[in-house]
DNA sequence: TAGATAATTAGATGATAATCTAAATAAAAT
DNA sequence: ATTTTATTTAGATTATCATCTAATTATCTA
């Protein structure tokens, strides 16, 4: 069993803190920007760059709505990520 | 619900690539550090590093044999990890 | 159209982490 | 006892990453 690059993604994607409580966050509902800012002390910058890497990793989607950007979870991709993470650690269940 | 060191360090255990690639190995059986390395490119001194990383985190075992170390995969922290994964990514199991 | 608001992007900085070589430790074999 | 083998530790280097401020883009409102 290789690992791909969008694999790779997921691991890095849930490798930080901020991001994990960022899915934590978004776990309960879709949230605006604005309001996912409102649980942390760094800067929006900041936020839009760890937004962008759970983006890249499609671990998040987006949709406009006005001048607001609306975060949502992917449940199919996290769902992906705990076969991943299930495969990497417990009992053999289809591997090679 | 708040996140421990001790979790965090699970997460940061398997954020490297390599480590990762470790722990699949080790979940075949345990193995000497001279049988993990043959898998690898890295130097001994790099695999020491890693296999660091998983002993502060838990999810991996030594016990002496002469002059080598066996490392073994530490299952009940495996699934501890994967517990975690779960209330990160899916939907409320006795979560806050 | 001008100004305000929401969010992202660019570029810089400091911290953390992966890796290396060389040296140290410890057990085994000669 | 000396040498060899297995692994770890120390210290340095380089790459990656989280964060910041400032600038930009896009939408909404007066």
């Amino acid at each position: 069993m290789q690992e791909t690059p969008k694999q790779e993604s997921l691991f890095t994607a849930i490798a930080d803190m901020q991001r994990r409580k960022i899915l934590a966050l978004l776990k309960q509902g879709e949230m605006s920007v604005a309001e996912i800012k409102a649980n942390f002390e760094f800067s929006g910058a900041t936020l839009s760059h760890h937004l962008k890497i759970l983006k890249q990793a499609e671990l998040v989607r987006v949709r406009r709505q006005g001048q607001q950007r609306i975060y949502t979870l992917n449940l199919s991709v996290a769902e992906e990520l705990m076969l991943l993470m299930n495969q990497l650690l417990r009992k053999r269940e289809s591997n090679e």
